[in-house]
DNA sequence: TCTGGGGTCCTAGGACCC
DNA sequence: TCTGGGGTCCTAGGACCC
C-alpha cells in the first residue's frame, strides 16, 4: 500500500516568528510586510543574512550573505537580531498542533517536519493539509507550506515549488511535469559543488539528471551519484522518524571569535568557555565522548580540524577540555585565528561505567565537582559559577548555545 | 563592516593485524 | 630486500542539509 507523507516547511522562519512576536507585543509594524530580515551582529563578526522577508527577496538579497552585501542591495532594509530560544518555543507550539493529526512525527530541523499520514485517504490529503496549514495560520500567526507525496523525498520538494502559505502535491506521476523542469540545484542533496559540476556535464534540469545512465553517476560521484540518480527519478523508501528514536552520532560547538586571537590562552580560554556549555549538554544527553575534535579557522578563511580517540570515554569537563587545549596546541601554526570549535563524537551511555582495577581518586572528584557544578546553574543560573580564568578575561564564559533571556511566552492568539 | 553555527555522511589514505 | 590481500579502525577534509 502506498504511503501518505506531509512536509511541513515554516515559511521564513525565523523572520516570521520575529514578525509575529513583534505583533503580539505591541508593535504594528509587520516585518513581513517590509524588506527585513534576521541577522547577526557584524560588530562581533557574525553579520550574515539568517532569514528574509518576501519583499526583500525582490532586491536579490540571499540567505548567507553578509548584511554589508544586503544593505548595499537595500539601504532602507530593516535588520532585526535572532532570538533562538524563542523560535524553539515557536516550533514547539506548531509540533504540539502537528501532533493532532499524526503520532509519528519527524522533525527535521527547527522549521521543518515530516509526518506519516497513512491513516487518510490518498483523496483527503490536500484538505487535510490545508486545514493544518490553516489552523497554524490562525492560531499561531505564521504560514507554512505543506508538501504531500507518497515519500519524504518527494514531499519536501513539493513543500518546496510555490511560497508562501500553500499545500502542494507531488506525486511521481506530477514529477515530469512539476519536477523535471526545475534547475539542477533545486534537488534535495544537490548542492552547488555538484550544481557547477554536473552543468559542466551538460546536465542542468533535474529531468536531466533522470534521464542520465545511473552507472555513468555512480561511477563518476561514487555512492553520492547513485543517490542523487534516484533522487532525480524520484527514488526514496526512508520512513518518519518519530522523535526520540534517532540516535545522536556526535555533538559539537563554535564560534566566531570577535575579532582575531593570536595568543595561545586567550584560545585556550575560548576553548574552556565552549567546553562549559558543550560539556553539561553531552551529560544532559546522558552522553560520554570517546572522540574530541578541534575546530580552528585561520583569519585566512582557510581551516583544520584534528581529533584525538581517547582509551575511554568522558563526560568530564577538566578533562575534555584538557585534551582539547592539548590538541589546539599540537596543530595551531601561531597565526591569527578567527574561529574555533570542538566536537564530539564516538558518543557512548554516561552509565555504562567503565571499572577499573585502580580507582582514580582524582578523576572521581572531577566527576562530584562537575556534577555540584550543574547543580548549581541549573538552580542558580548559568553565570552562578564560572572559572577563575574567566574572571579577567575578556572572553565570556559561555559561548554558543542559547543565550536569550528575555523571553516571554509565545502566545497562541493574535 | 567580508564570509554563522549545528549537524550527518562519505572518501581516501594510513596503521595495524592476520 | 622485496612482495601479497582482506578487514578494521582511525583521521582529515569536504560535501550536503537546515
Amino acid at each position: 500500500m502506498e504511503r501518505i507523507i506531509f512536509h511541513v516547511d515554516v515559511n521564513s522562519a525565523y523572520l516570521s516568528w520575529n514578525a509575529v512576536w513583534d505583533l503580539q507585543h505591541g508593535s504594528s509594524l509587520d516585518l513581513r510586510t517590509i524588506p527585513a530580515i534576521v541577522g547577526g551582529d557584524p560588530e562581533s563578526r557574525h553579520g550574515i543574512v539568517l532569514a528574509k522577508s518576501s519583499p526583500s527577496k525582490k532586491y536579490g538579497i540571499k540567505t548567507g550573505e553578509t548584511l554589508f552585501s544586503a544593505l548595499m542591495k537595500c539601504p532602507d532594509l530593516k535588520i532585526v537580531p535572532p532570538r533562538y530560544s524563542m523560535y524553539l518555543k515557536a516550533s514547539d507550539a506548531m509540533v504540539e498542533i502537528l501532533r493532532e493529526y499524526s503520532p509519528v512525527i519527524e522533525r527535521y530541523s527547527i522549521d521543518e517536519c515530516f509526518m506519516d499520514m497513512c491513516h487518510i485517504r490518498k483523496e483527503d490529503a490536500v484538505s487535510v493539509a490545508t486545514g493544518l496549514k490553516d489552523r497554524i495560520l490562525k492560531e499561531l500567526g505564521f504560514t507554512v507550506n505543506v508538501g504531500i507525496s507518497t515519500g519524504k523525498l518527494l514531499a519536501k520538494m513539493a513543500s518546496d515549488l510555490q511560497k508562501p502559505n500553500k499545500v502542494h502535491t507531488l506525486y511521481k506521476e506530477e514529477m515530469a511535469q512539476k519536477m523535471w523542469p526545475l534547475p539542477i540545484e533545486d534537488l534535495f542533496m544537490v548542492g552547488p559543488r555538484t550544481a557547477e559540476k554536473l552543468r559542466k556535464m551538460n546536465i542542468h534540469t533535474i529531468g536531466q539528471l533522470a534521464n542520465t545512465d545511473p552507472s555513468f553517476l555512480h561511477e563518476r560521484f561514487k555512492k553520492y551519484g547513485h543517490m542523487i540518480s534516484c533522487y532525480a527519478r524520484g527514488i526514496e523508501s526512508s520512513t518518519v522518524k518519530n522523535e526520540g528514536t534517532v540516535e545522536m552520532k556526535g555533538m559539537g560547538n563554535s564560534t566566531t571569535l570577535p575579532f582575531d586571537f593570536t595568543d595561545r590562552i586567550s584560545c585556550h580560554n575560548v576553548l574552556l568557555s565552549i567546553g562549559e556549555t558543550l560539556v553539561p549538554r553531552l551529560r544532559r544527553a546522558g552522553k560520554k565522548a570517546k572522540t574530541l575534535s578541534v575546530h580552528i579557522r585561520y583569519s585566512d578563511f582557510t581551516s583544520i580540524s584534528m581529533q584525538n580517540t581517547l582509551p575511554f570515554s568522558s563526560d568530564s569537563t577538566s578533562l575534555l577540555m584538557e585534551e582539547a587545549c592539548a590538541l589546539f596546541d599540537d596543530m595551531w601554526n601561531g597565526e591569527p585565528v578567527r574561529h574555533l570549535g570542538i566536537s564530539f563524537a564516538q558518543l557512548e551511555d554516561r552509565f555504562r561505567e567503565q571499572l577499573s582495577l585502580f580507582p582514580d581518586h582524582k578523576s572521581e572528584k572531577m566527576k562530584k565537582m562537575d556534577q555540584v557544578m550543574d547543580l548549581i546553574r541549573k538552580n542558580f543560573g548559568e553565570e552562578a559559577l564560572i572559572r577563575a580564568t574567566f574572571l579577567h578575561s575578556p572572553v565570556r564564559a559561555f559561548s554558543g548555545g542559547v543565550v536569550e533571556k528575555d523571553y516571554i511566552f509565545m502566545n497562541s492568539h493574535l
